[in-house]
DNA sequence: ATGAAAGCGCTAACAT
DNA sequence: ATGTTAGCGCTTTCAT
């Protein structure tokens, strides 16, 4: 910068002033310094700006995700993205793979760096040590999951909801014995899914049979080997609820090695490419990963703007997609 | 930082020192200033200390996808990350849809920040904009596709290669006609794909046909659209190569709505997740986001490490994963 | 082993 | 409209 200052010939503020377009630079000065930028190459340093500005923000946010290589997390991460860059806004981003301590170690680089604010799927058990950063005035943002002992702005699918209306569902087409693959609970996400399921069966009068229902699943290949398992029991289910984008495919796959696709119905949790073009198509909860961004970015620049309103804890609705595969109904 | 030194009692650098894990303190002090540190939740502030080293990184990196939601830009993505996060380095994301403008605005703010290095795949038609980029220190890796008027080290895939097989593949199951749907050719992965097209085509005695040609594709819907358009044709194909995964999603989704996916063979460029569990199962021409992403970050980490070695251009092979859709015979 | 002081690139207050 | 100067939070000599 000093050395546009002296290639234009004005003082280190002038300067300044041009690179941040402030009033109060003539324009033929402004044309000078603008063209000793131009020919030096110039860019302006905003960490060196932020550490001395009045109002010290980065212009970047940071984003932790389970894995941004997963297609529900990189929609939600193309949504937070838009929504930033219209503001000028930069995003870290950042998978944990459900791992606590990932989670923190990213948090706490993010730290480092002096983001604005956080958007963050957690993966914890306990969230208080962010206490201090909400009190020293980091926006943040909790997605999919709420926080544990710690009350932050949250973003959320009706979970519940959702997988209760599945089971409903499959039990308006006959089904009673209705296996159920999902994460491990202490996923709150997950913990919502199965109290869903259970109340649902409840609401057909049915008990749960830990037999059939399976938790604690990371991967395809996990949830295609509890399908198959489940499957071999004795008095196997006649449809399936898997809770997670993947495991519906690992449950697809399970169902397709055993050619029992077509008898066996199966409604997923989450939507995705190509779930309509399956045989049968695929019945899904579907929960919008754009919406669910969208709405979580605008919490987050809220308070980045400077409001203070209470903690907002926004549930969004689920819809059940019917595509075929949760319509077969229980063979006599 | 002053903060934590009057409560330990000890002076600025002496806290600098314990903060970077620098020897020449004692065990005692390094304790009581460790203290002082958790006491007062102080966080170390990177930014600042980049601006005084003498080695000036800032442990970050920028990502310049076509957009991270794009299930092939997000793996690759993840490759990156996890390169990246082993040295400590943090990673900012953005997505360019094939905008050159958006490309230069995101690099732009990357070198705002003092990014160490950037990966990116490449949306202008022009990147002799970087060559005081590179000359300035900011280690520069192309991926996916080569840069224009600048060298640097790029990561690419053998498309010509693996389009052209793709044809002399349709080619050995009897066809002759066969359709391509392509993206814009100023992009050089499309442009390489639909040389790889003709050279096959050549190869089997066959002159290109326009009329089932279509380039310029943008989304899932352009591609079902030119497929169905295509597939209407006086003369119309035996096979379909679609040169990139949406559009090989959308010309499955064209064949289906006419009842013909049995009878027109299919090979996609690029695998994607279901790609098997569809029927027919998809034939592909696969070739690894995740090395790829891999490669790019040993390439980019070596020249951060400080290394200069010439240029490197690094050609990945593809491969031919035989699925169904791609050995249908043609009719006669 | 530890501290004092200079200075990284910049902005903000105060001059002029 | 423009320049001068202090100082943001830190690292790095250079002392001690």
């Amino acid at each position: 910068m000093l050395d546009v200052a002296a290639l234009a010939g004005v003082g280190l503020a002038t300067v300044s002033r041009v690179v941040n377009g402030k009033t109060g630079v003539s324009p033929a000065t402004a044309a000078r310094v603008q063209a000793a930028i131009d020919r030096l190459d110039y860019r302006h340093n905003v960490n060196a700006a932020t550490l001395r500005r009045a109002n010290p923000k980065t212009a970047t946010i940071g984003l932790v995700l389970e894995d941004v290589a997963n297609p529900f997390m990189s929609a939600l991460h193309r949504a937070v993205e838009d929504y930033a860059r219209a503001r000028g806004v930069l995003v870290f981003a950042g998978s944990c793979d459900e791992d606590a301590d990932r989670e923190r170690e990213l948090i706490s680089e993010f730290r480092s760096r002096r983001v604005d604010g956080i958007i963050v799927v957690p993966a914890g058990p306990d969230h208080s040590y962010l206490l201090a950063e909400v009190r020293h005035g980091t926006a943040l943002v909790f997605v999919d999951r709420p926080p544990r002992f710690l009350d932050a702005d949250t973003v959320t699918a009706d979970d519940l909801g959702g997988a209760r209306a599945a089971v409903e569902h499959l039990g308006r087409h006959g089904h009673r014995r209705i296996g159920f693959l999902g994460a491990d609970v202490s996923i709150t996400t997950a913990d919502a899914r199965l109290r869903g399921y259970t109340e649902g069966l409840a609401a057909l009068g049915v008990e749960p049979d830990p037999a059939i229902v399976r938790t604690g699943l990371a991967s395809i290949e996990d949830a295609e080997e509890a399908a198959a398992a489940i499957l071999r029991d004795h008095d196997p289910p006649t449809a399936l609820l898997s809770a997670q984008n993947y495991f519906t495919v690992g449950a697809v796959k399970a169902l397709r090695a055993v050619g029992r696709q077509r008898e066996i119905a199966v409604v997923g949790y989450d939507d995705f490419l190509l779930a309509d073009m399956l045989e049968p198509a695929l019945t899904v909860i579907a929960h919008d990963p754009v919406e669910i961004g969208r709405a979580a970015a605008e919490l987050l620049f809220r308070r980045l703007d400077g409001a203070s309103p209470p903690r907002e804890h926004v549930v969004l609705p689920t819809r059940l997609v019917e595509r075929g595969s949760g319509e077969i109904r229980v063979r006599r």
